[in-house]
DNA sequence: CGTTGCGTTGAATAAGGTCAAATAGAGTGG
DNA sequence: CCACTCTATTTGACCTTATTCAACGCAACG
């Protein structure tokens, strides 16, 4: 909020933040965008936001105006039913972005909530719109964007919808994994950020199943639990659940 | 196939399916554009394509080439696992748009097949981009599409993930009713297209607890079926399923 | 050092799945 | 038009899985 001189200075704090100079530009909307193309998106994404543990970035209901790409931290998405059942919907973490859900109703349709302290970037929409009517490519990344979110849920519909208790568990540490490792973080050993509760509503089972379940895997020799630490002692062992519906 | 003169003549055919004389523009992709926007779109979509029933309108791992729109007919999309299960991932009716998955990798990632002879308009998709960055309201109109199919899964996922056997058909009935109603048919009474397996593997049950529960709705003088005949003959009945989590 | 929220574990129960058999339709060929 | 198949559906009996209810342990925090 404090004044800045009108001739061009360098900002660390911006230099470290805008799209082209941001680690996370690889898995996040800039993804496959030349040099150039990324440049034009550091026009658009000029806000960030912090949001704190429990916090909601945005609530249901809510009218749509950004899209919201993450810097830092671990948020959920959820929905809830008028007597109060409520369906975790999605894990999100650095580089992915959430709000699509806005943009057709022009309100969000789910809450999306920080499961630690994080910081996003605001993508304006109608910015977004304009400007990926020049940028042809930028227009392409943000409709693969989207569509992966399509991809994404069928995904989770099928664990729902076709998966035992275990499979389930096990689809969940197997896909965690895979984003970590994409992060540059262990794909073997993570920290979970949401409670058992926040797993088995998203895997659709209840808290003390997931807690069974993660007390058997350890007992099988598949992973070490304690409490939110855990450690994938077996990766294989856990494809094999998956493969394997009646085991 | 015939030659045709070059001037310009009344096309009997022609007429009546170019996106501006079509019946269901406003419920398809040209939802909310203008006289002249539509017109726009009556040079992209100029290839229609008849799918039989039983027949595949696209296969998973095929290249992604096209969005389809349906003109008439019945489909369901749905993926399979490599150890052969199968989840149904959506109901489809005329006015609905198909193919939003294969964009984000550029080969479709589910099945999408007629439950009954139809015909699709076919949108080339790079050709949508294109006009879609000089419409503006071709555009925005596009991205909600994607988006409605997102909050589309969230549903599907709430349903999956948070209600009993009971709800889950009913919230089912009360979405189709409410579909058929859109589009100017009974929303009381209405044919099934797909078999008890197909609901069963949507609804993430087994066939068995379909039919069973059909039996109970019909018992309960909620629904009265026969076969896939179905007349819904208390709308609020089947509501109040749907808000008393344990009924 | 008590409080509070989260996680674990056990026993009983209920919901839905599995297996099996009977029936009903739709489509086919004679 | 009829008999014959084949598939979809219904229903019953039994079984498995995950839920419910309840108690207890652990760890963080004021």
């Amino acid at each position: 909020m404090s004044s800045q001189p009108a001739y061009r200075t360098i900002n660390i704090h911006q230099l470290k933040t805008v799209c082209s100079a941001c680690s996370l530009k690889e898995l996040c909307l800039p993804m496959g965008l030349s040099h150039d193309e990324i440049e034009h998106l550091d026009q658009l994404v000029y806000t960030r936001k912090r949001v704190k543990r429990g916090e909601a970035l945005y609530r249901s209901g809510d009218p749509f105006n950004s899209l919201y790409a993450i810097r830092t931290g671990f948020f959920k998405s959820n929905v809830l039913l008028e007597d109060g059942r409520d369906q975790v919907t999605g894990f999100f973490m650095p580089g992915e972005i959430m709000g699509l859900d806005g943009i057709g109703q022009d309100r969000h349709s789910c809450n999306a909530t920080a499961l630690e302290d994080g910081e996003v970037c605001v993508i304006p929409f109608a910015r977004l719109e304009e400007l990926s009517r020049e940028v042809r490519n930028l227009q392409h990344q943000f409709h693969k964007v989207m569509s992966r979110e399509i991809v994404r849920d069928q995904g989770v519909m099928m664990l729902l919808g076709s998966m035992r208790a275990e499979e389930r568990l096990a689809a969940f540490l197997l896909n965690l994994s895979q984003r970590f490792l994409a992060r540059g973080y262990s794909p073997a050993e993570f920290h979970l950020r949401m409670t058992r509760e926040e797993i088995g509503s998203y895997l659709g089972l209840k808290l003390e199943t997931v807690s069974r379940l993660f007390s058997k895997f350890q007992e099988e020799h598949l992973v070490s639990v304690q409490q939110k630490h855990i450690r994938i002692t077996d990766v294989e062992g856990l494809k094999r659940l998956l493969s394997q519906p009646a085991a």
